[in-house]
DNA sequence: TTTTAATAAAGAATAATTTCCTTATTAATT
DNA sequence: AATTAATAAGGAAATTATTCTTTATTAAAA
């Protein structure tokens, strides 16, 4: 099975992270009516090299116009298609506390491809109520449906001590991919895949630029 | 002025991103009364190579003993005071909508150093109420406040389209740090530091994976 | 029509980061 | 007491990511 040699290797990880503030970018342009736009403007927007944004549109199919620069509407379209944000697909979220019921609440997160289809929760509190249309169940319920329902997903939004009990029955249901928002880092079969997202490691940076880089 | 090489070059920002967790697994073993952990119990816990492990914590003052490891207790106090942790910074949060109010409640960052001392919005709902003991202010109050209360950090939670006017009045205010967590870009001076969250880019990761690298 | 300047794209060079390799140390085992 | 195995640490090598350089193109200006 021959595939193209950029595929092969993968879309660096960085690229991709930059991919959606592009498309972001993109999708407020073609809002306002601009129909080109220049790796020039991307990168002065972003702060970042203009060759830098050239590589990693190439990564995709978009093509750029010499002298004029790159269809605004076919970056919001090829981009949203490369990052899968326009294929929804379905999640469950277990914790619907503060970070959890933040993000039920994010349509941007709708916007992107990820469609929430129900809460998960052991607080009497929250069980039962309806957080942006999505019900909170109890964590018992729906055991075996993730696949049923074809949920590929798992958000985990619980504190750090629950996330590896959490984790197990996320993978148990079936589920492919698991966002963890806990600081702490889970234990999971190996085609399992996990997406940290560790809130603090932002302060560390901004901290160690506070402190050392200024003076 | 002749400083050490290693803080010369800075701390590679991929270290940063690991060391909060380092620092939460190191806390939880102290919890446990656990004495001495090895890199390669360190690696294990966050999936990476034990060398990588040893070479993060070269950037500290943290020495390891051969055949035992690193004293729990030291990783604590080494990586709380290198990463800034240990001393309080306030901020100042602008958007108390959803997820501003999850930041709000998470005492987390008051935990890894993050005081937030007043939240702003223009909203009459939540003018005037307090979240998880913090006031939320009109914008237009406590204009030049933020020098006098030494408040170092802005935090954006505001909708995309409006994260450069909050922006602009934060950089007005003197803050010298902003976590912008809005997918849009900011333009600020060039002395301030900026450090872009962008949830998003996370699911273009997790996308990517699950479309090309299963099956 | 000719010239100029802005641009995309591809490749080379550089820089940053991670992984590998070697050595020395030492707790645990024999 | 000698041996073994696990480890930290430092440097080398490999890998990955970014920036620089060159070339070709073309819209706009002269
Ligand atoms: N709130 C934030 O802004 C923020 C920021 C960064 C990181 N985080 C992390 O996100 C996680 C959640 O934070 P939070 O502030 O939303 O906490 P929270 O206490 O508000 O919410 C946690 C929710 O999880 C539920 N829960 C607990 N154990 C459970 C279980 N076993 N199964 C199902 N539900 C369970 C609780 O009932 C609660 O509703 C924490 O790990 C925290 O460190 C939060
Ligand atoms: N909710 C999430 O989980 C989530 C996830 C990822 C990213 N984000 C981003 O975070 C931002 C906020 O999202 P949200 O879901 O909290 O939105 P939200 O609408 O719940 O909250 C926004 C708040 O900002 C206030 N506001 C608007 N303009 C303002 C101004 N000029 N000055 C002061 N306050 C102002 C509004 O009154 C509101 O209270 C958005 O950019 C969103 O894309 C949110």
């Amino acid at each position: 099975m021959i595939q193209n040699s950029k595929k092969m290797q993968g879309v660096p990880e960085p690229t991709l992270r930059r991919m959606p503030c592009y498309l972001a970018f993109a999708e407020g342009l073609l809002r306002k009516g601009q129909q080109f736009v220049s790796s020039t403007q991307i990168a002065n927007y972003m702060n970042i090299d203009p060759t830098q944004v050239t590589k990693d549109l190439s990564y995709t199919s978009i093509v750029g116009k010499t002298r004029v620069g790159y269809e605004v509407k076919a970056i919001v379209d090829v981009l949203s298609d490369f990052l899968g944000f326009s294929v929804m697909d379905s999640a469950f979220l277990v914790g619907a506390g503060s970070l959890g019921s933040a993000l039920l609440h994010d349509n941007g997160l709708t916007h992107f491809g990820l469609n929430i289809v129900a809460a998960f929760d052991i607080s009497p509190i929250t069980i039962g109520r309806k957080i942006n249309d999505i019900e909170v169940f109890h964590i018992d319920q729906f055991r075996d449906l993730a696949q049923e329902l074809s949920v590929v997903m798992g958000i985990i939004t619980v504190p750090a001590e629950n996330a590896q009990t959490v984790a197990d029955l996320m993978v148990a249901w079936g589920i492919k991919a698991i966002w963890n928002f806990t600081p702490a880092r889970i234990k999971v079969p190996e085609d399992i895949i996990v997406q940290n997202t560790s809130l603090y490691s932002n302060l560390a940076i901004i901290f160690n630029k506070l402190h050392t880089e200024k003076n």
